[in-house]
DNA sequence: GAGTGGTCTAGACCACAGC
DNA sequence: CTGTGGTCTAGACCACTCA
C-alpha cells in the first residue's frame, strides 16, 4: 500500500498491530492543521467527504466521524447540500453575552456603543507581555463605553500591535458595532479563536466615574486573548461592567 | 413488519416518506425517558448495544450514534468491556470550582468545610416558591463555611424539604463533604441534574463578617436548584464567596 | 442533474473486563 | 472464554442546493 497524506502508521485494524491513534483522530489532524497554519481561514469551504475519503485513503464513515467530531468541538459547521465550512469565531459565545440584554419586562433592549478614547503609543509592559512584543512597540488602544437602556453599563478597553492594523487609531477608520468584522475584512487578519477569563472585584475610581456608580461597587471583568493563525495573540481586551446588569446560567449533568 | 416499541413511524429511510424524525433521535429520546422517569438511576448498567439494537429493531450503528449522542450530552458514560452507565452528575463542573483550589505557588490546596447553622422550620416564601411547597412546608436549613487555606472564603445555604430527608437536621446525621452522595445513599434521591447561576454583588454585613471582608466588597454569587427525577426540584442552594478568590476561565470558537 | 451532507444498514476485527 | 464498547469498511438511499 502506497503510503498516504496522513502521517504516518496508517493500517486496516487488522493488519497491524500498535495502532497508537485512530484513523478518524489523523483526519481531524488533517483539517485542524489546515486551519491552524492559515491554509484555510473561517468561511472556506472543505474539500467534500468523498473528496476526503478518496485523498486520505480512509472510508467515508471515518471521515464523517472525523467531521462529527470538529463540528462538535466547533471547528466545523455543515450546510446540507453546500459542504462543510470552516467555522467563524461566534462572540455570541462570549461570557460578555451574560450582560442584561433585557430590561425587566423582558423586553429586548438595544446596546449602544461609544468610543470614548482611541490612541497609537507605548502600553504597558503587562499588556505588552501579553501581546508578546516588546515593551517599546506602538499600539493602538480603544476605549468604548457600552450602553444599555441610557445607562453606561460596561467599559471595553482594547489593545492592538499597532503595525497589524495601521490607521486604526485614526478618527477616519470607523469602528462598528462588531469590531471583529472589521479586523477580518480591511485587515485580512483572521480571528480563529478567544480565550476569556471571568473575576469579580471592587470599582476604582475612574471606572465609577464613567459607570456612574460609586466606588468600590462590584463590577464583573472579563478578560479576553484574541487569537489568530498560528496561535498569535492579536487584542487583549478588558470589558469592565456593573455586576447587577450581570448574569451567567449554566447547566450540570 | 411488526409495531416496534420506538413510539411510531418507525421505518428504514428507503420504504416510507414522512420522515418526521431520525430513527437514532427516537432511540435517543427512548433512553432519556428511562432516565427522567427514574427507570434507571445514576450509575445503572444500560442494555448493551447489541440488545438494544435487536429490541429497538434498528441497526447497531444507529444504536452506536444515539448513544454517542447522549455520551456527548452527558447523560451517560461508557467503559469498555463493561457497558454503558448512566452519568451521575459531576459537581466538579459547577462554577463553584473556579473558587481557587490553589496558592500563589500553585500548590493544591485544601477546602475544609464547617457546618455553621443547622435547623428545622419555615423558610422565607421566595424559597418555598422556588422549592414548589407551600409556605407552611417544614423545610431544613444547612449553612456550610468553607474554608480554602485557613481562610472563610464561601459561605453555603442550603435548603431541602423536609418530609423528604427525615433527620437531616439532626445532630447525629453526619454531613460528609461531598453533599449530594448522602442524599442518593441514604435517602434513594437519585440527583439528576442541576441548574447554577452566577450574579455579583456587594457584600451584606452578616457575610461580610462570616468572611472576615469589608462590608460592601465583591463577593461572587452562586445560585443553585437541584433537580431529582421528573424534573422535581430537591435543593436550593446559595453560595457566597470572596470575589478576590474566584476566576472563570472559557474558550470561544 | 450533479454534488453535497444526513441517515441507515450489516457486517468485520480490535481492545478491554471479568469470570 | 464471552460479552462489552471502539474502530473501520463499503455500500445504500434520502434531502437539500445550485446551476
Amino acid at each position: 500500500m502506497m503510503d498516504s497524506i496522513l502521517s504516518s502508521n496508517i493500517s486496516t485494524q487488522k493488519g497491524d498491530s500498535e495502532q497508537a491513534q485512530p484513523l478518524y483522530q489523523k483526519v481531524e489532524e488533517y483539517i485542524k492543521n489546515q486551519i491552524n497554519s492559515g491554509e484555510m481561514t473561517p468561511g472556506d469551504l472543505i474539500l467534500s467527504e468523498p473528496r476526503l475519503s478518496k485523498e486520505l485513503e480512509v472510508s467515508i464513515g471515518t471521515v464523517k466521524k472525523a467531521l462529527d467530531n470538529l463540528v462538535w468541538q466547533g471547528l466545523l459547521y455543515r450546510h446540507q447540500g453546500k459542504g462543510t465550512f470552516v467555522s467563524r469565531i461566534d462572540f455570541n459565545n462570549s461570557l460578555f453575552r451574560f450582560f442584561s440584554y433585557a430590561d425587566e419586562k423582558g423586553k429586548e433592549v438595544r446596546i449602544r456603543k461609544f468610543t470614548t478614547e482611541r490612541w497609537l503609543g507605548k502600553g504597558p509592559s503587562s499588556i505588552c507581555e501579553l501581546l508578546e512584543v516588546d515593551e517599546d512597540t506602538e499600539l493602538v488602544f480603544l476605549e468604548r463605553i457600552g450602553h444599555i437602556n441610557h445607562q453606561p453599563t460596561f467599559i471595553e478597553n482594547s489593545w492592538w500591535v499597532a503595525s497589524m492594523v495601521p490607521d486604526l487609531e485614526k478618527e477616519e477608520t470607523h469602528i462598528p458595532d462588531l469590531f471583529y468584522a472589521l479586523i477580518v475584512d480591511q485587515y485580512q487578519i483572521p480571528i480563529i479563536r478567544a480565550e476569556e477569563t471571568l473575576t469579580a472585584e471592587a470599582c476604582d475610581d475612574s471606572t465609577a466615574e464613567k459607570l456612574n456608580v460609586k466606588k468600590d461597587s462590584p463590577i464583573v471583568v472579563l478578560n479576553r486573548s484574541t487569537f489568530t493563525i498560528a496561535d498569535k495573540i492579536v487584542e487583549i481586551r478588558t470589558t469592565k461592567g456593573r455586576a447587577d446588569q450581570f448574569s451567567y446560567k449554566r447547566e450540570i449533568r
